[in-house]
DNA sequence: AAGTGGTCTAGACCACCTT
DNA sequence: AGGTGGTCTAGACCACTTG
């Protein structure tokens, strides 16, 4: 007889899964209680709860107190992303990595910028430009601005050598942050700095973080042509 | 005197997110063990292992067995993104969905699209365009290809009624999924379908799929100009 | 009001990895 | 070889949400 070993919870959630899968459970359906999953397939109900968190977690289930667990009726496709700092992305890759500080100066925060950080009154912000090079060649023009009410310490900071990027992300954490992605065509500076040909679209990752309610800082990285961004798996 | 509560895993993952924070705990260093943090804190190692688990999914930390846990030296900005049935995103908007099928043909692999799908041989695909609308109005461009051997299913399906997107996310549970994104400029059948304007940038996103070992499906879709994808939270 | 998931505890054993 | 995180169990109580 095949012994009947101890089972994980990654079995549970597999025996879930493939009964997701293969309709036993089917989109919308109710699950079982946990406590009767645990009873047939013989473990503890903090295993199967272990499981369904991580069922509930890829967006599989749904699950609601007195209400049970239901299989989701709409599946999503659900993708996590890890963006690196620039510096630690080119030499991951091998490549040799620069940087070039382009402006710094503070200026009244315009109109978009106010609404990305979602404050309501301009304020004096730190507006820096600068480009990240990989091999000697262009990789990512970045166009920022920081909160110097939140953030004091980016004005002691010499630009010339360390990048925004790389000073607010060992040094000032953030409890909130905003991600988003989109194209533009290349045009201005980004196309000065970045374009090969006079036609490129180029990727935009757009990023602002807060601590507590304060914004931080917002910016708009401008990748090279040909950059792609992909999960994490 | 203020009641000892009981601590739930939030709160000993607040706790330790703050030191890290603060730099009690700085980036590289080890952390006690969770045994002991319990113990400082006041409630069971379950719990303290409970938060730390968030805390390393959300890539604050790095566990390892005997090594301990160790704050990330390099912080990473992680991001999850959920990619919905195309139907049910414009509809989510409260706008009218339609759909019109472009073109049905089985066609061999090109170099490509086997690239993608990790396939040595071509092999003759479905291949499949389709455009969906919100309000009337061009919002993404699919360029699809299915294959048959695993997917056979497919070719039974009316594509001039219900996208292949649909069925598949319907009919086609995945093992595997890769997603990325990227920037294009409109051109060809893209720009003849998307674009307002001569020179657009277009966001695209690629997602291939695999059940087991056996590829199932790799779309591009090509979205309108303007569309942003933003993270979850 | 009651059902279901969410969490906590205490103890035990296991598995992985560094030293 | 030993230390640390990973997991399982059993039981208890809590908190949310639905009927």
């Amino acid at each position: 007889m095949t012994a009947p070993l101890r089972l994980s919870w990654m079995d549970v959630r597999e025996t879930i899964r493939t009964r997701i899968l293969d309709r036993t459970y089917a989109p919308g359906d109710r699950l079982p209680r946990d406590e009767d999953i645990a009873q047939e397939l013989g473990c503890a109900r903090t295993t199967v709860h272990r499981a369904m968190q991580d069922l509930s977690q890829m967006g599989l289930v749904e699950r609601k107190r007195k209400g049970g667990t239901h299989v989701r009726a709409d599946p999503v496709t659900r993708a996590t992303f890890d963006i690196p700092i620039t510096r630690r992305e080119v030499e991951q890759q091998g490549r040799k990595y620069d940087y070039q500080l382009i402006s710094r100066e503070m200026e009244e925060t315009p109109i978009p910028v106010m609404a990305r950080l979602g404050i309501q009154q301009p304020v004096p912000m730190l507006h820096v430009k600068a480009l990240h090079l990989a091999d000697n060649r262009p990789f990512i023009f970045e166009d920022r601005w920081v909160d110097t009410r939140s953030t004091p310490g980016i004005l002691d900071v010499d630009l010339q050598v360390q990048s925004a990027n790389e000073w607010l992300v060992h040094n000032k954490p953030y409890s909130r942050v905003d991600v988003r992605f989109y194209a533009v065509i290349a045009q201005g500076e980004s196309a000065r700095y970045l374009a090969t040909s006079a036609e490129s679209a180029l990727l935009v990752i757009e990023r602002t973080t807060w601590i507590g309610q304060d914004p931080i800082t917002t910016v708009q990285s401008v990748a090279a042509p040909g950059y792609q961004v992909a999960a994490q798996n």
